[in-house]
DNA sequence: AGAAAGTTGAACCGATGGGTTCATGTATTG
DNA sequence: CAATACATGAACCCATCGGTTCAACTTTCT
């Protein structure tokens, strides 16, 4: 089993504190790259092929490498899959985040705030990466339930999240009306990214930057319809 | 080729007019009994494991039918996924449009009405027939683009134009505030189905049927908060 | 330079699965 | 009853693919 020649399994964390030290380049160097590009293809390939048609042949060659240095730096296909998944995610739900970071202004109108902030959690929803994401994990739910669980916790959910919490400042601060600003995220997140199933057809017709605008804009329209202060009926 | 041997591939439409007539008794009852059989088991296949794991031996099996019948009737696999696919949309899609059909009352308060409706149209949407229906098309929506484009008209289009139609009646006699029923459409059903994509983690839970209550409400809540007519400012 | 680790390409194994063939069986029809 | 049409099950063919093995080669560390 443990023998010396190609079996060494590499696995491990991405930090490289191999045995020797002193060399300020780090230790691992080929091996990162491989692994690095190894995923990249992977999920590249995933992407355009789906899990079960992708063959690992097609995803070494995409990656420019041997197919046993595959399964020598990630022990299987499905291990590969779930590697390949989680990096995408991780690049992939910064963006989100991102989009939300510019309503934390203590001040100014709250309808080009989230008319912007919409545009590019719509633009980011659309963008190729993420459609593929969502795409492949939709797919294969149900091969991989956990993984499943983990990729929409450190997405969906973690923007849902960050969007409640800048909406219950608003609402805090008297520019937003609402008791519940989960309620009120999840229902602004529905309003921008639900039309877009039918628009995209499930994500395999591409949408003009102009189309977001409108969507993004009848969204935070609709949104401020209901959810703007009102005249407060306090004595 | 057309050698008469089990090899005369039935295909053809439903309405079995073969070569004799006089009897009552509809010609191909058998053959008609066995195709049905077979759709209906691969349906049931494909939405518990998916299109390329569901291998036409455990179809067969499920269908209680020997695998060249299965070749016989539908020529490869591809074309009983299709069919199986076609006649699942049939069946689930009149569910969706029966649920707007108390939306056609001429008068009655608009929030029952809506919140009625709203219910129905999201128990339709988490049925676990629609819900494989719409989980199998995302997946093979690559593979099979025609069907795709099919299926989404004969189904969510079909819904949302209905919708809309409704709404544009509910406007025209004053009870709804809105130029743009197709905007009002989309937007009450992404309201409504948009969050259950995190809420059934993308189907895998099942979800009860108070929270289906709680989600309908909050959309029928919003929506009317932004869509009542309000104090018209017409002289 | 020499050892150790890693990469490569090619061949190989075993399993799975789509699709076909065929001899046999059974129900319907004239 | 005989003919026809269809269903059956089992075997078969062939391609693909996940995963492994191995000998030769390159890189890195000491």
């Amino acid at each position: 089993m443990g023998s010396c020649i190609g079996a060494t399994r590499y696995d491990g964390g991405v930090n490289g504190a191999k045995t020797s030290n002193a060399s300020r380049r780090e230790a691992p160097r080929g091996r990162i790259d491989k692994r690095q590009a190894i995923l990249e293809a992977a999920f590249r390939t995933f992407a355009r092929e789906g899990y079960g048609q992708s063959c690992v042949r097609e995803i070494a060659a995409e990656a420019g490498v041997a197919k046993p240095t595959i399964y020598n730096h990630l022990g299987d296909k499905e291990t590969l899959f779930r590697e390949a998944m989680l990096a995408a995610v991780g690049r992939t739900s910064g963006a989100g985040l991102a989009a939300l970071e510019q309503l934390r202004e203590p001040d100014g109108d709250v309808r080009p705030m989230l008319e912007e902030a919409g545009h590019r959690v719509l633009k980011n929803h659309c963008d190729p990466e993420s459609q593929a994401l969502r795409w492949l994990l939709n797919a294969e739910a149900a091969r991989f339930p956990d993984l499943l669980e983990t990729i929409q916790r450190e997405g969906a959910q973690r923007l849902h999240d960050a969007l409640a919490d800048r909406l219950a400042r608003f609402a805090l601060s008297g520019r937003l009306h609402t008791s519940d600003p989960d309620l009120a995220a999840e229902q602004f997140l529905a309003l921008l990214t639900g039309p877009m199933e039918l628009r995209t057809r499930l994500g395999t017709r591409k949408v003009s930057d102009a189309e977001l605008r409108t969507v993004g804009r009848a969204a935070v329209d609709t949104f401020l319809r209901a959810y703007a202060p009102r005249a407060v009926d306090a004595p």
